[in-house]
DNA sequence: TTTTGGTGATAAATAATTGTTATGGGTGGT
DNA sequence: ACCACCCATAACAATTATTTATCACCAAAA
C-alpha cells in the first residue's frame, strides 16, 4: 500500500473530478484510476460512485476519508519533526563531564548554545571521566568532557574500537593555601614544600586526584590528608577556613593569576571530548561539538566565558 | 512513499536487527536493507546506526518512530472502519416518507432492524413524495418511501434516469365518519353520499389530497372542506370530534375492518421505494432495503407488525 | 433524434520499482 | 588468524506503475 493512493484518494475526493485529481498530482487520468482501482481492491469496497459529471464519495469513501487523512497527517508531522531535528528546532543533548568542566567550563558556552538554539534541551551529568566514558560507550550520553589521559573501562561490553578523543582544553592545577599560611600571597611552589602539610583534596578516584597522586609519588613526599571532598567549591571553602591546602583547576580560579603553580613542573592535564564515531551524532550534538571546540580554540583565557 | 516501508522500520526497530526483522516480513534481508535506504533517502536522515551486533536508532529513527506508528496505526483504523460498515456494526440510513409510512408502516419495521443492528444511526424524516424523491437524487437520503405514481420533480438537476421505484405496499383509503353520521357503522360508501357533507381532508400537495381530488372530480360532486391538516392523528381527531368525514389510509385504523370503503371502486394507491441505482447503497441501507421488501411480502395484514 | 463534449475505464507498451540470489566488507569473538 | 555474524551491494528476475491511445458511457445541446 502506497501513501501516494490516499494521497490520490484524497485529491480525488477533493476535487470530485478524478481528471482534475490527476492534472493536481502530475499525473495523467488512467494512473489516477488505476491508483483509485487498487486501493479500492486493497479495502474490498467501492469509495467513489463514478458519474457522467465526476467522482461522488461513497458512505465507504467518506468513512475512510478521515483515516487516510491522518496517516497521511502522521507521516507529514514526522517529516516536519525530522526537519525540526536538521534544524535544531528540537532535539536534545546529553553531555557528562568532571566537576570542573560541569561547574566552570561548560556552563559559559551552554549558556551561548541556549541562546542561538532555545529549544534544545539539555542534559548535563556530573561524574567522573571513567563514567562518562562508559555512558558514552553506550549510547547515555552524546559527549563526555574526560580527563587524558583515558583507561580502558571493564564495566562495559561495548566495544572501545570507535570511541573518538578530540583534546579539547589544557588545565592547569594550583595550589590554594589559606591566608595565613606561611606560603600565602607567593606565585609558586616546589613539591618539598608539601611534606608533611595539612591537605584538601579530591576524594580518590576522581582524574585530578590520580595526577596528584602521581606527582606525590614521584616527589617521595608524605602527604596529610585531612580531608576528601567531591565539589571544588567545598575544597575551596575548606581552604579558606584554614584546614589545610589543596589543589583545583585554574578554571575554578576567579582571576588567572591566582593560586600557586609549580614552576619546575607545571600539574597540566588536557581535557578532551569523547564521543563514539560509529554513531550518528545528533544535529544538536554536532552543533555543541562544534561551539565547544571554536571556544576552545578562540578563548585561551581561564573563564572561556569570552 | 510505501506504507510497507514503514512497517519495515518498526519491525527493524523492535528487532534491533535487520535480519531478523526480514524473518519476520517474510521478505530477505537485502529487501529490508533497500527498503530502509530508501526511506532514509526519502526522509533524508539516517534512522539507524548499523553496527555489527545489529541496528540502533538514531535520534531521527527515535524521533520518526512514533509518526510512523501513528501513521501505520491510522490505516489500519480506517481499514477496521470500513469493515465495521460491511458488517452493519456501524453506519446510518436516512430515510424519507409521507405520513402514513413514517408513522405506521416504518416504525415497527425500524424497531426489527434496531433490534438486529443496534449500532445503525437512523434519520427518518416525514416530507412528501416529492420532497423525498428530490432528495433521494441529490443523496440526501438513501431510501425513500413514496406513493405511486411520481411525477418528474423539477427542482433539481440531478438526472432522473438512474432513480429506482420498486412497488412495496399497497394502500387503501377509508373514509371515517363522526359517531353520530348517519353511515356511522356501515361498511362502504358511495362517492354519491358525500355530496356537500363537511370533510376533514389532507392539504393540498399531498399524495393522499391528490387522489381524494381526482376521484371526486371523476365523481363530479362537490366537497365542503372544512378544515385542512398535516398530520393523521388530527384528521382522526377532528372526525371523533364530530367536525367532518376524512379519509385515511388503512394503515392508521387499528382494525382491519374499520373505516368505510369505496365499494365500486376501492380508493386504493401503491407505496414504492425509492433509491439511486447508479450510486453504492451503503450496506445499512442494503440490508434496511431488503428487510423492507420482506416484510411487504409477508404481512399483509394491516399493522405490518407481523 | 443525432451529435458533441466530457466523464472514467481499458489495453498495450514502456518505465520504474521491488525482490531474490550471490557475494563482499567490516567487526567482534574464538 | 580464522570464523561467524552483521549489513551493503550487484546483477538479474519479477512485479508494479505510468503513459499513450482508445473505448464506452452519459448528458446536454443541436
Amino acid at each position: 500500500m502506497n501513501l501516494d493512493y490516499l494521497q490520490t484518494f484524497i485529491a480525488i475526493a477533493r476535487e470530485s473530478h478524478m481528471t482534475r485529481a490527476a492534472e493536481q498530482l502530475h499525473l495523467t487520468q488512467p494512473a489516477v484510476s488505476a491508483q483509485l482501482s487498487k486501493l479500492e481492491d486493497e479495502l474490498g469496497q467501492k469509495l467513489f460512485d463514478r458519474t457522467s459529471k465526476g467522482m461522488v464519495l461513497t458512505e465507504a469513501g467518506r468513512t475512510f476519508k478521515v483515516y487516510a487523512e491522518r496517516s497521511l497527517a502522521a507521516m507529514e508531522d514526522g517529516r516536519t519533526a525530522l526537519d525540526e531535528l536538521i534544524g535544531l528546532r528540537s532535539g536534545s543533548l546529553a553531555v557528562g563531564g568532571g566537576a570542573t568542566a560541569t561547574t566552570y567550563l561548560l556552563p559559559p558556552v551552554l549558556g551561548r548554545f541556549h541562546e542561538e538554539q532555545p529549544e534544545i534541551r539539555f542534559f548535563v551529568r556530573e561524574q567522573s571521566s571513567q563514567q562518562s566514558i562508559v555512558d558514552v560507550l553506550e549510547g547515555k550520553l552524546d559527549l563526555g568532557i574526560v580527563t587524558l589521559p583515558i583507561k580502558a573501562p571493564n564495566e562495559t561490553r561495548e566495544p572501545i574500537s570507535r570511541l573518538e578523543i578530540v583534546p579539547w582544553v589544557e588545565d592547569e592545577l594550583r595550589l590554594i593555601v589559606p591566608p595565613d599560611h606561611p606560603a600565602s600571597g607567593a606565585k609558586s611552589f616546589e613539591w618539598g614544600d608539601l611534606d608533611g602539610q595539612p591537605l584538601v583534596l579530591f576524594e580518590a578516584g576522581s582524574a585530578v586526584r590520580e595526577i596528584i597522586d602521581e606527582r606525590v609519588e614521584k616527589a617521595g613526599i608524605d602527604l596529610d590528608i585531612v580531608m576528601e571532598l567531591r565539589a571544588i567549591e567545598s575544597i575551596k571553602q575548606m581552604v579558606a577556613q584554614g584546614i589545610g591546602a589543596g589543589f583545583v583547576s585554574q578554571f575554578a580560579l576567579s582571576r588567572a593569576d591566582e593560586g600557586l603553580r609549580c614552576l619546575k613542573d607545571p600539574i597540566s592535564r588536557r581535557l578532551a571530548i569523547a564521543y563514539r564515531s560509529d554513531r550518528t551524532q545528533s544535529p544538536a550534538a554536532r552543533a555543541f561539538f562544534e561551539m565547544l571546540q571554536s571556544q576552545s580554540s578562540a578563548g585561551s583565557d581561564s573563564s572561556l566565558s569570552s
